[in-house]
DNA sequence: TGTACATCAGTGAACGCGCGTTCACTGATGTAC
DNA sequence: TGTACATCAGTGAACGCGCGTTCACTGATGTAC
């Protein structure tokens, strides 16, 4: 059927939503193309007629999900963009709003649909090193158990970040910004 | 074949010890059974003369982690175990040496064996953050980028944890910590 | 205005593959006599 | 000391399932005449 110009485009949209949506969801593995075809209200046969492969649409989800963001601050004040991107991220409602969250955390979501005692098992070594933390923090400025939690947000973030990342020049500066800034904040210089 | 008592242990610990370098390397999902049992020596069919199924043995490899890391440092004093513990995990062995790494870190290698533009295209969200930061961190203190790069780590970090965690009021707990450290950091109080 | 035709988005069955798991079987070993 | 037997760790073929991908086909629509 011949179709007007922007048809195709409304369709390629649908689809690149109904991803972004499951893939934050559930983690780009755990998400299968019968089901990302569905939420756009098509069948699986016609996904290889907008893209060829299940790869690149989470690529072209990730950049579409990044011109969003860029938009959307591109009027804000350099400082004011930057705490509230603190603020935002770290806000209660993007930790339950699963569904738009930052393609960074999807990754983690693998796990979430599986067996919660998967889940469970990874507690006990995050709490041996919070524990760690807390009695090591010099009793100063912060509540130490606050500052133990953030210390392990700390280094699994870079480590995880330094690892994930393609640049290798980018994962040293993250691992060395990372430790710097966690060895000022226990103030074991 | 009747065998010496000890024999099936040994067994099992190298089972163990096989699935704890492969999972560490490649991420649980990505690691099938069948190169698990030929790490130990052994071929597929065995494998569940030792245990009940994959999950079972993901569980098992952690708490083995766990008790490790438990006795390796239990001499160290409290301060010098916290701060080594940042020492350690942020080093560029621990970045590099993917075969005994945290198995909170494990998780993220799901995309390390996988397409090289699936790891590109996550970089670009990051990059937006992390100039995000840079851009609109007050300019005392720290080098701007080097506290952005760590910024950008503590957020990821915090809600990567905080999502993957069992208990909601840990996640809680990290979600707090990580903002209120982040906004001192940043100096936006 | 009406009819035949060409286009092409969408369908759904089928293919190929890998993986977790099961199972009938093997064969080396210790034990009973 | 030697022989028959029971045990059970280990084998590898097979099952069942889900998924990414392919492909022959359908049928609604716009176009040509």
């Amino acid at each position: 059927m011949p179709t007007p110009p922007r048809y195709r485009e409304q369709v390629r949209q649908r689809i690149v939503q109904s991803a972004t949506l499951l893939f934050n969801r559930h983690g780009f593995p755990a998400v299968s193309i019968d089901e990302i075809m569905a939420g756009a209200g098509l069948t699986r046969g016609g996904f290889y007629n907008y893209f060829q492969s299940k790869s690149e649409l989470y690529v072209e989800a990730i950049s579409h999900f990044v011109e969003g963001k860029r938009d959307a601050v591109a009027t804000e004040k350099a400082t004011d963009r930057a705490s509230d991107l603190v603020r935002d991220y770290l806000s209660l409602k993007h930790l339950e709003k699963v569904d738009a969250s930052c393609p960074l955390i999807g990754l983690t979501n693998i796990l979430a649909g599986g067996d919660q005692s998967l889940r469970a098992a990874l507690e006990s070594p995050l709490r041996l090193m919070i524990e760690t933390f807390e009695h090591g923090v010099t009793p100063t400025g912060e509540p130490a158990r606050q500052l133990a939690l953030a210390l392990a947000s700390l280094c699994v973030g870079g480590m995880v970040l330094a690892r994930a990342v393609e640049d290798p020049s980018l994962a040293e500066e993250l691992r060395e910004a990372a430790m710097a800034i966690a060895l000022k904040l226990g103030e074991w210089t």
